[in-house]
DNA sequence: ACGTTGAGATTGCCG
DNA sequence: CGGCAATGTCAACGT
């Protein structure tokens, strides 16, 4: 990566053109290709940029970066105050820890939620077309199989109904109803989940965040 | 705006969570109080990110970012390989040419769009209260002044009678009528450019993209 | 390759 | 202040 703070005019000519008067700016050249262009402010977004693949051309005080639509990005250098190249080499990688699972994580923590008199038997209940969400025991002591999406939609629904038909093979735990619980159900998902007897729960995340941080400052 | 290239690992708690394992890569803090961490790809998008206003508490080699909604940036710094803080000073300011200008531009290379007949004279036609986006001659030889606007609001309707005030003076033009095109005319201004004997006309930017393109394969 | 959909979207506008 | 739409949206995923 290559920084550079310098006193320059940028122009774009793209889907849009954009310029930029004489100012003190940070150039940011990764090595993929791109280059950005950072004020102090517009947090994390540059003024200006250019994705790769692009090609840069430098002659004099002018560098310009072109890609293949004929998009161009020209910044003409008036003073440089800092030029700094740094080897970062490669990102291990983001790990993301969405929405999905920490709902999972808290409806596992208190199945009430979902309904009362509701109890866990088991996250991640195995079946032989994969692990269902919960695995439940509603107040009647009647098993329930829950599916949780952050989304809602007409997938899950399937996903749960697999499920369901693969439960209810085994005399232990038949007959299995099923709840699909996420923090928007589609309007589409809700029809054939309701068609299918299957009730939908809308969970609020923030709100069951909020309970269980309530929860836990009583002990 | 400080930058410092280091070895780092990050942890974001918010809407999500995300964790970075260790590894080489820049962190941003603008003067705006925002911060972001990049790598070497990604274009210009950052890793993790946040946005002001934040606070920052720094201790030992941890330095945490806060937001009142309770979603922190925690950055560990194993090792700094480079630290500069550079005043940038304000931005004077970007100026986009969005739509507007390229519709400007696509009707200018066929004013047919506008209406049958239409023959350009030129585009940003003078006037001693400024340029007219467009003159053109009509069907019949006659001039129309047409005035481009992303979305017509009366403020347009309003300036373009002005220059039409100002071209009837010219006995070469007189008498000129006016065209008010835009993306999208809100109702008061077509209210108040038909009842000034102004047309307006509706033009749908994609369409115009894609006559033009075809209009290029042609040749 | 192309279309669809989500995003820690952000940003500006209108009601 | 809250909802809606545009963004140089971008990026991931499925067909």
């Amino acid at each position: 990566m290559r920084l550079v703070v310098a006193t320059c005019s940028v122009e774009y000519a793209g889907r849009l053109s954009a310029h930029l008067p004489s100012a003190v700016r940070l150039i940011m050249l990764k090595a993929d290709g791109s280059v950005s262009v950072h004020s102090d402010d517009r947090a994390y977004k540059p003024l200006n940029w250019m994705t790769p693949p692009c090609t840069m051309t430098e002659s004099d005080r002018t560098w310009t970066f072109a890609n293949s639509k004929g998009e161009t990005l020209t910044i003409t250098l008036d003073e440089v105050h800092l030029d700094a190249t740094q080897a970062l080499g490669s990102e291990p990688g983001l790990r993301k820890d969405g929405v999905e699972a920490h709902l999972q994580e808290l409806l596992a923590a208190d199945p009430t939620t979902l309904e009362d008199g509701m109890r866990l038997v088991k996250r991640e209940y195995p079946t032989d077309i994969g692990p269902v969400d919960l695995l439940c025991r509603d107040a009647d002591g009647r098993a329930v199989a829950v599916e949780i999406k952050r989304r809602g939609e007409i997938d899950g629904v399937e996903q749960l109904c697999r499920y369901l038909e693969r439960l209810d093979l085994d005399g232990r735990l038949r007959p299995v109803r099923g709840i699909f619980a996420a923090q928007l159900v589609k309007p589409q998902a809700r029809v054939l989940a309701t068609a299918r007897g299957i009730r939908c729960v809308e969970v609020d995340y923030d709100e069951l965040k909020g309970l269980r941080a309530d929860e836990l400052t009583l002990f």
